[in-house]
DNA sequence: CTCACTTTGTGCTCGCGTTCACAAGCGCAT
DNA sequence: ATGCGCTTGTGAACGCGAGCACAAAGTGAG
C-alpha cells in the first residue's frame, strides 16, 4: 500500500449484461482519474502555464507519470514528443471526453444539512453542472426557497425531470427512504444517481449509481489507524472476544 | 477452539522477497467492503435475525456471495457450514477488525456549509467516532458554538490533537488552504485524514489520506451519461473540436 | 448410523490495472 | 543536415481482485 492518496469512492457499477462492442473502451479506472487531471490542468492554466510534461502533470495530479500517459493515450495522441502537452488543448479534449462541453441538469433530493450544503455549493455550476431542482418530503420545507430554488414535493419528480431535462440526481435523504426515492427517480427517467445515503441501492442495469459514504471512509481510516497503533491491543481484544462471545456459542 | 492467530508483528507491507502466505494482510478491497457488511449486519440484527447465510448477507450488501465469503475468511472461520453466520458474533468480529471497539476522536477543520453539516451529522457517534474539536480560520466563527463544540483557531491544533487524543481529521476547507491545514495536522500528530477539499494532498508515507470529491463523482456520472445519450453527438463534437483547436490539419 | 441436503471455505483461472522500460518522434543547437 | 537530448506512446510483465466450482463440514430425517 503506501499509496499517498487512495481514491475513497467506488463505483457500484452495475454489471452490464450485454457487453458493448467497446469501440472506444476507456477503462473505468482511467475515467475516474480524468477529472483529477482536469482539475490539475485548470490550476496550471490559471498560473499561465501553456505546456506541461507528463511528469509535471502527474505530480500535480498525484499519480505515476506512466499511468498518466497511458490514461491520456486512450483519448488520442494529444501530446508532442520532446515537448509535452498543450494545456488548453488537453483541457478541451478531457472535458469533451467527460461530457462537460454540455451542461447537465441536476436534482437534489433530501434537504437536510448535507442537501443544503450541496445546494449552496458553487463548485458544481463552474464545471458544467447546474442544480435545477430541489425535492424534499417534509411539508414544512416544500415551497420554501433554498439557494434560489423553490423546493418541490417528491410526487413532482416525473414532471421536473421531464421539463428541466434532468438526467443526474443526488440523493441526500435518510437511508430508509433512499430506495423509494431512487425508484421514483429511475421511473422518472433519471439515468445517473449520486447516493449520499448510507444504503445499498438496487437499480436497473442501465442506471449508473455512485456512492459517497463518510461513515465508511472513516471506518476504513480507523482500520489503518488501528494497524498503526498497537497490534498488541488488538490481539488481547481478540482473545477477550473469543471468550466472551465464542465461548457461549 | 484454536484462536485465529493474529500474529501482530509485520505491520510493514514491504515487499517480501519470498512469496509468503501473509496471514496478516487483509486486501485493501476487502477492508473497503467490511463497513458495508457491518451496516447490513446491523440492519439484520435490528430485524431480529440471529443467523444469516452468505447468500442473504451478500444480497443485503450488494455483492457477490463468493466474494463475501472470501472477504470474511480473511478475518477467520467465523461461519458454520450448513447454517451460516451468527449475526451478533460477526458484527463483533468485523467491528474489532475495523478498530471500532474503541472510540476515535475526530477533528473537523473548515466550517463552511459542508463542515457544519458534518458536525451536526449524528451518524458518526453511533459508529465509534466522536467529533471532539472544530477548527476554522475565520475570526468571526472562532469562539462560536457549533453542534455543542466551541470553534478553535488553527494554531490551537497541536494542543487539541494532543489533549483530546485526536488521530483522525476531516478537512472541509476551501482547496487553496487544504494543504496548509494538512501539513499542520500531520505536524500535530494526526495519522489519518479524510479530505473533502478538491485538492491533491501531499503527506508522509505514514499518514493515510482518503478523498471524497463530489465534483469528480458527478463528472464520472456525466461521462457515462454522455455514453448513453448519443455517441453520434460526441463524434460530431470531436470533429468540431479538431477543427477549432487543432485546425491547421 | 447413514444418507441427503445445506452452506462454508478455498484452489484456481481469468481479466483488469499498474508499472517498467524502451523505441519512436520531435525540437534545437551546431 | 545531422546529431543530441528530451518526452511521448506503448509492448510486456506482474500483481491484485473477481468469480467459478467443488470439496469439506455441519444439520436433520429416517
Amino acid at each position: 500500500m503506501t499509496s499517498p492518496e487512495r481514491d475513497a469512492t467506488q463505483a457500484s457499477t452495475a454489471r452490464a449484461a450485454r457487453p458493448r462492442p467497446a469501440r472506444q473502451g476507456i477503462p473505468e479506472a482511467t475515467v475516474a482519474r480524468l477529472p483529477v487531471y482536469l482539475r490539475a490542468l485548470g490550476s496550471l492554466a490559471e498560473d499561465g502555464v501553456s505546456t506541461v510534461s507528463s511528469e509535471a502533470l502527474a505530480v500535480a495530479a498525484g499519480v505515476n507519470s506512466a499511468k498518466l500517459r497511458k490514461d491520456l493515450s486512450y483519448l488520442g495522441s494529444y501530446g508532442t514528443r520532446g515537448v509535452g502537452y498543450d494545456v488548453d488543448y488537453l483541457v478541451y479534449q478531457v472535458s469533451r471526453e467527460l461530457g462537460l462541453t454540455q451542461d447537465w441538469a441536476v436534482v437534489i433530493v433530501g434537504l437536510g444539512h448535507l442537501g443544503h450544503a450541496l445546494a449552496n455549493y458553487g463548485g458544481f455550476s463552474s464545471r458544467g453542472f447546474a442544480v435545477k431542482a430541489l425535492v424534499d418530503a417534509d411539508p414544512a420545507i416544500i415551497g420554501t426557497t433554498v439557494a434560489g430554488i423553490t423546493v418541490s414535493a417528491p410526487d413532482r419528480l416525473p414532471d421536473l425531470v421531464r421539463t428541466l431535462g434532468i438526467s443526474i440526481a443526488v440523493i441526500t435523504t435518510p437511508a430508509p427512504v433512499a430506495q423509494d426515492i431512487c425508484d421514483r427517480l429511475v421511473a422518472a427517467g433519471v439515468g445517473s444517481i449520486l447516493n449520499f445515503a448510507p444504503s445499498v441501492l438496487a437499480v436497473p442495469d442501465h442506471v449508473e449509481v455512485r456512492k459517497v459514504d463518510m461513515s465508511i471512509e472513516l471506518q476504513i481510516l480507523a482500520f489503518h489507524e488501528q494497524r498503526k497503533t498497537g497490534d498488541a491491543l488488538a490481539t488481547i481484544d481478540a482473545a477477550v472476544g473469543a471468550l466472551a462471545v465464542g465461548g457461549s456459542a
